[in-house]
DNA sequence: ACACATGTAACTTTTAAAGTTTCATGATAG
DNA sequence: CTATCATGAAACTTTAAAAGTTACATGTGT
C-alpha cells in the first residue's frame, strides 16, 4: 500500500512559504519538497482550490501564501486532502450479509472511528502557525 | 491504496470456526469470507503460527480452534498481522534533513502515534468472545 | 518576441495485498 | 496400496491510488 503524503507536502511546503515570504516556483517547491513540479502542482492546486495560496504565471510567478498560517488547522489541510479512510486496515463488505462479517465490521469500524474522531479534534487543535514554531524553537 | 483485510478476514472466520465446532476446510472458509482458499490459508496461516489454530491434512481435515476465544483479543490479532502502520498517511522522510520537515514530521507522527495508542488500548479491551457475542444478540 | 511559470492531459511506476495457477506433501478412507 | 482430500508453498498476475514523468497548451512579464 503506497502512502498518501499530500498532507505531509502541503505542511512541509506551506511553512516554507511562510519563511520565504516570496512567491515561489513548483520548481523551487519540488527541490524543497524532494520531488518533481508536476506532482507539487498537482498537490497545491488543492490549496489554491481552498483558497490558502495564490498562483501565478510568467516571471517572478509562482506560489504565495494568501492566508495566515495561524488561521489554518492541520484539520483544514486534511479536509482538503480528502482521505477517503485514514486506515490501511479494510472491511471486507462487499454485499455479504453474512451476520458474522456484519457484526465483525461493526465492531471494529468503531473503534476504527473512535480512533479517527480523536484524530481529527486533535488536527483542529493544531495550527499550521504552531507547526511552524516548533520548527523555530530548534 | 488498497485495504489490508486480514484482521477483518481472521476475526470473521474465527467466529465461524468457532459456531460450526468441527474442523473446516479452506475452500468452505473461502466461501464464508468470498475468497479463494489460499488466500485463507496464507492468512489462517498466520493464525496458525501464533497457535490459535490448528490445521490438519487429508479427509476431515482442515483448520480448528485451539484457544477459546475469550482468550484472544483484538490487539493479539493485530500483532499477528502486525500492520508495519495503520494509517494512510505517510510521511515523506526520505533521509532530508530539512528542519521544517523534520518539524512537520515529529508533530505529525505525534498526532498519528496518539490515535494509535488509543486504538490499540481499546484493542486490548475487547475480546473475540465479545465479537461473537455481539453477533449472538441479533 | 521570448523566456518563464502554471495548468493539464496522458501516460508509466510503485507497492503490498489479493487473487490465481500449479504442484509437492501428507493423511485418511476403503 | 491407492485414490482422494487437504494443507503448504512457490511463482506468478491483478488491483488501486499516489507518485512520478513527458509533453504541450496557456497565460505573463520584460
Amino acid at each position: 500500500m503506497r502512502k498518501d503524503s499530500r498532507l505531509s507536502r502541503i505542511l512541509h511546503a506551506l511553512i516554507h512559504l511562510k519563511f520565504l515570504e516570496r512567491s515561489v516556483t513548483s520548481e523551487e517547491l519540488g527541490k524543497m519538497l524532494n520531488t518533481n513540479p508536476v506532482v507539487v502542482r498537482r498537490t497545491m492546486a488543492l490549496l489554491k482550490q481552498a483558497g490558502y495560496v495564490t498562483s501565478a504565471k510568467g516571471h517572478s510567478g509562482g506560489w504565495t501564501l494568501n492566508k495566515s498560517l495561524a488561521d489554518i488547522t492541520l484539520y483544514d489541510i486534511y479536509k482538503i486532502v480528502g482521505e477517503s479512510s485514514v486506515f490501511t486496515i479494510g472491511l471486507t463488505d462487499e454485499h455479504n450479509n453474512c451476520p458474522i462479517e456484519m457484526a465483525v465490521n461493526a465492531s471494529l469500524s468503531g473503534v476504527l472511528n473512535e480512533a479517527e474522531a480523536l484524530m481529527l479534534s486533535r488536527f483542529k487543535e493544531i495550527s499550521i502557525q504552531s507547526l511552524a514554531e516548533n520548527f523555530k524553537e530548534k
